[in-house]
This record gives C-alpha cells, sequence and structure tokens, in this order.
DNA sequence: AATGAATGAGCCTTCATTCAT
DNA sequence: CATGAATGAAGGCTCATTCAT
C-alpha cells in the first residue's frame, strides 16, 4: 500500500512540500486547541499563513488536511524512533533502551500523539487505513525487537505473547499522552518509564513459556 | 462533585427520565454510527421517537446529549463492574476474577466504550471533569482491589506501583474495544484476558518493592 | 411518467405548495432579469418573502427552484391553451382558432416563455425529460387538432406532414417571445398572427399530398 | 456599428488573431458539453492550449469568451452562406437552392448554433446588440432573394409578408439544430428540408397580395 | 509574451435552536 | 407537553481575476 496521494492544483513540488509543512504545522495548532470539527479551513488557512483560496489549492478537501496532519505525525514519531532501533541488539538491555527512547518521544510530540489518537477517527474509510497501516508498522517495530531477544535465547515467549507485548509497549507511551491530565499528576516521566518498565520487564522474564 | 445537572423545561421527572432514556438509546445507536459531530439533533430526535421540538424540552443544547450520553455509559460499565467486586477478598484470585469480568464487561459493552472514547473530548470543558472523575472512580475501584492484596500481604507494593498497575489494568480493558480492529483479529476474548493477565500478574509479583 | 418528485422537509402539504406558489413567484421575476446562474438561493429566498433556511425547508438544491419553475410555467401554458382545444371541431377554423389562441396565449405569458426556454438547459440530465415530455405534449395536441381536420377530410396530409406543420406552429408562438427585440418592433401582435396563419394555411392547404 | 473591439495586452496583431482561435475552438467544444457558466476559465485555458495567466493577455473578462465566441461562430455561418446567396438569381428555384443549402449548413453546424443560441442571452447588455445585428444582416440575406422574386414578378408580397417569410426560414433552420432532441428522430434531414421547403413555397405563392 | 501561484468575494447548503400554535 | 415551521449564522468550497517572476 503507497501512501495515499493528496491533489495538488499546484504544480511545483517544492513549494507544495513547503506549503503543506506550513498547512500540518498551523493545523496542528489549531486541532489541539478546538479537534478536527470545531477548526474551520478558514482558521487552517489563517493559521498557516495563507488564503482560504491558495488553502485550496494544495488540497481538495478538509479532510485531505487532517489526513496529511495524520500521515506527517506517524512519520515524525517514527523517523525519530527509528534511530534507536537501528544499533538494537537483541538483549533485554537494547529492549530497555528502545522503550525508554520510545516513551521520551512520546513525552515530546505529546500533543501531536493527542491530536492523532483523538481526530484519526474522523478520517473517512478511504484514509483510514493508510493511517492505521503505519500504526501497525509501528508496532511491529516493538515486535522485532522483542523478537530478537527470544531468537537470541534471552527471552522464552510464544509469538502470541510477543505480539501482545508489542502491543502493550506501544499503548503505554500513548498513555502518556493521552491521560496525562492524571498520569503527568501522579509521575514525573522518569518514573512513569521505571515503573512501566520494571512491571513490563518482570512480567516478561516470569511468562516464560517454559 | 455532584452529578452535572442538564436542565428540562418538562417537570414531570419521571417523564424527563424516561424521555432521556429513549433519547440516550437513540444517541447511542447514531454516534456509534457517525460520530457525535456528524449526527444531526434532528437525526436524535427522530431516532429517540419524538419531534426535534420536544428534544429541547429535555435538554439545552446538543451537548447535553453528548454529556448524558456519556454518563450514562460509564453508569452502565461501573454498574456492572460493582457486583464482582463487592466480594471481593483481597486474594489474588479475586483480583484475577476482578481483572477477568471486568474484560468481558468491556467485550460486551464495546460500542458503547468506543463512543465514550471518541467523543468524549468533544465535551466542552464544564462538562468534562464530570466524566474524569467518574473514570477515575473506575481506576480506583481496581486500586482499592490491589491495596488490599496488598494490606493482606499478598503483594508487596509501593503506592505508586499500585496507582500504575490500575491505570495498565483499566487502559488494557479499554484497548479491547479501541484497537479491536487489530486485536480481535489476533486473539479471542479469552486469549487475550488469559495472555494479559499472565503478564500484569508476574510482573506485579516480580516488583515486589524488596 | 410521472412528475417528478421534488423533496420538501416541512410535512403540510397545503403549505409546501402555498410556498412553493411564492418561490416559483419570486424565481420568476429574478431568472427574468438575470437569468438563474446569476440569481442566488439568497436572492430566491428574500423575493419568495422567506428566509435562506426557509427556503432549504421546501427544496433540496438551487436546481430544484428552477425545476419547479419550468414545471410551473408548463403547467400554466398548458392549462390556459386547454380550453381552447376542448370544443375544437376538427374544421380549418376551430384550427385557426386554436393558432390564434396559442399565440395570445405566448403573447401573455412571454416572460415566462422566455424564462423556461433559456433556463430549461441549466436543468440536469435527471430533470430535463420531464420538461421535454411537457413539451412534446404541448405539440401533441397541434397535431391532434390537425390529424382531426385530416380525419374530417378537411385536409389531406400525411402523417409526418402533420408533425410538422405541429412543430412549425408551436415554434412560431414561442418565436414571438423569444424574438421579440425584433418581431415586436415590426409588427403587432395581430398582424403577426394574420401574417403567420395566412402563410400556413395556404402552405397546408397547397401540400395536399394528392 | 462596428466590430465590438475585445482588448488584448498583447500588441502583436498576429498572435491575438491566432491565439484568439485557439481559444475560441476551445471555448466552443465546452460550450457545447457543458454550456458557458459551468465552464471556468482555467477549463478554457488549458482547452486552448495555453495558460490562465496566457488567456488573460488576450481578453479582459470571462464575457469576452462568450463574445469572441458568438462573434465568430455568426461569421463562419454567414460565410459559408454567403456563397450560394452571390449567383442567386431571383426565382423561386434559387430561392429553394438558398434555403436547402442554408439548412445544411445548420446541420453541418448545429452543435455551434445549439451554442450560440442556448449561450448568446449571456451575454451583458452591452455586447448583445453586436450579435443581434449580425442575426438580422443573416436574415436580411434571406429578405433580399425573396425580395428579388418580387422584383422580378415570380412572387407577388407585401413587405410584412417578406420579412416574416425571411424570419420563418431563418427559424426553422436553427429550429433544425436546437429541437434536434426531437426533430432529428423523425425526419432525416432532406426530408425536412423537403417537407418545409414545400409547405413553405405552398405557403407563399398561396399567399400573394392578389 | 507566458506562466501559474495567490487572492478573497461570494456561492450553496446545513443545522442548532426558537417559538407560536 | 408536543409539534414542526422558521430562522440565519456559519461552514466548505469555487473561480474569475491579478501580478510577480
Amino acid at each position: 500500500m503507497k501512501k495515499r496521494e493528496v491533489q495538488a492544483s499546484v504544480k511545483d513540488e517544492r513549494l507544495v512540500l513547503k506549503r503543506r509543512n506550513q498547512m500540518i504545522k498551523g493545523a496542528v495548532t489549531l486541532f489541539k486547541e478546538k479537534g478536527f470539527h470545531r477548526t474551520t479551513t478558514r482558521e487552517i488557512a489563517r493559521a498557516s499563513g495563507f488564503s482560504i483560496g491558495t488553502l485550496y489549492e494544495y488540497i481538495r478537501t478538509k479532510e485531505d488536511v487532517l489526513y496529511l496532519v495524520c500521515d506527517s505525525i506517524y512519520d515524525e514519531v517514527r523517523d525519530q524512533l527509528q534511530q534507536s532501533f537501528d544499533p538494537n541488539q537483541g538483549t533485554l538491555e537494547s529492549l530497555r533502551l528502545v522503550i525508554d527512547y520510545y516513551f521520551k518521544v512520546m513525552d515530546e510530540l505529546q500533543d501531536e500523539v493527542l491530536v492523532m489518537y483523538q481526530e484519526a477517527k474522523s478520517l473517512s474509510k478511504d484514509a483510514l487505513p493508510y493511517v492505521l497501516k503505519k500504526e501497525l508498522e509501528m508496532v511491529g517495530m516493538f515486535e522485532d525487537t522483542i523478537r530478537r531477544c527470544v531468537e537470541n535465547g534471552e527471552l522464552d515467549l510464544t509469538e502470541k505473547q510477543v505480539k501482545i507485548i508489542a502491543h502493550d509497549i506501544f499503548v503505554q507511551g500513548q498513555m502518556w499522552a493521552f491521560r496525562r491530565w492524571v498520569l503527568q499528576k501522579l509521575y514525573t516521566l522518569d518514573e512513569y518509564i521505571e515503573l512501566q518498565t520494571d512491571l513490563l520487564l518482570e512480567g516478561i522474564k516470569g511468562s516464560g513459556s517454559k
């Protein structure tokens, strides 16, 4: 599945990229504040620094903006994560580092994550799969890391266990952003990371299929 | 914090209750399908079995409907859960039962849960706290159960650990509904419960504060 | 082919009729002045004596107004004609009377006729056939009148001749409205009628298929 | 009345002519399909083979395009007719030939005729007279032909009769195009020509002012 | 002379809410 | 209490036209 194309009337691809970045930046700010539905296209245009007419030279419908925003956030998250996955050695220690890094990225991008988490469901049947696929790819990155530990003999897990653990990690990262109204009152980021990681790794170690 | 009052023009309280139940039922069906924003008040009235004029005899704004819906879903979830918490003995086994029961309730009410978590964010600054408070109450029920195990000496956990575990359980239950597009393809409900519970309990046991 | 239904949100049929008549009256005035495309829905609403919101309680799209207008004009023209056709005896004299009457109706309704012929082409593929069918019905009324003369032995014409003559009459009537910018400078209505009728009847008489 | 000037920014007259021809060709195609109002200037530019910016180097407003199109169609029709009028001898036979030729031209150019007939009315008060004048010139060509027959003693008609007959011929030619949805189902072009010509000539002959 | 990105007035349509009956 | 017709602010989107390059 390739990236879904959002049609632009403007030909100059470099310009399209530039304008879309302005657009995404403006839109994210607004979506954070008021959500997708309560944000008007005019507001998006203004926040992006151009007129409503110009906005529509770069998209076809308001939903395109949402798609572009979600797509861009996923890309940003994944790009940031990538670097921590590469040097991964298939040891418990490297798994720990990966989680640590992931949680910190989620903390940094918590506004973006929140937007995506709350607004993605407003995407049409048409666009949603492209975004969900990206989500699965990220979960897959955690699976691979865990699986490598299994291959190395550091862990003893069934495939189903590997998958559920990857999901749990992924969701706990998001949790820090979308339940921040309570979690960030109870814990510092470091505390949260330590508590969750300890709990998880003890759980994993105790769950060997024996 | 008392329940937020939604003003009705109609005096007969029995009638108000009856009409609101019709309303909530109709609205949930619609919100499931198209979300809060895409549902019109006319549609809600029709689905509730009365006219738009009548609808507005029992609420003040469209958002009131959303509040009523969220509030009612929370009540339903909590009521269902309550029974499993009452006989709780403060043993690991009863914790296991509580989790098992909770996940099954989430499975049964997954549509409602979905609606609530996707749409609650559309509540105004005014109404949101009432809903969040209900959520915290539910998390609190898990905390109590765990805490009783600690008091009984079955577990050895700090207060912060107790709290994070309660949140994890709570979120993993939601996840089953929220991420059903992927989880329910990978696991049956029973598998999911078993995997998550094992992982969690192993984690808990391994995390004694020592 | 039944009349094409234009959906209204309002239930009270009597009211729908009343409002639509207001609407048609207002719209015709505007269409006369500026044509369909240059007239806005707000202008139509205002000219009809109600708000834009109310307008849309009685139609679905702007094009519905056009259809309603065209449909109503056809009905008016046909209703007016009907009376002159009924007592028709199948004589040349009664044919003369029918033509005379038709031209006079076209003169009276020339604004409406103009609107209809200039704007009908803006109807969608969907609505056009309903209007064209009405036109054919009117042409058919002339055909019947001529055919009766043939049956009576007053005229000797092939079916193809009957049809072309009916069309010619029909179009010459429209012409009086359509080309009024020139014809009405050259002739009075009575002159026009006499000239055209004489020419036509001589042509018919001379065209006997022998 | 001279030809209405449409201002161009470009000086090179040869180029102006060339570009305008491209433009007219493109526009006619589009107007045929969707009418003047539903066609955008961008579409016209694209269909003409140049950019929107270039389009506006050769016209001032969208309406200019319509004027140019109408003007050009009239010129084309008139140019084609011209040749059949020149050798006209003032006999009934040559009148017959002129009509025959005219109807055939109308058949060939029926798309263009339709466009003109349906869209000319969208011209502004300013431009319309120039187009109507051309129409009158064409009617005048028929008048001349008939008048010559009168002068030759072949026909005995008043001036008013001459004029109405010229109009009838003119309109019957257009009729073949603008009522093609019905006429071209009933008749071949040759049948149509024969029926109309016979009817008309019999009418003319029978209408001698005696 | 040609290009095409930018503009913003203005269009059609929706829908939450009111209020007379 | 119930009804549903009326309202108009507001929203998404288009497109004729301009102007810097």
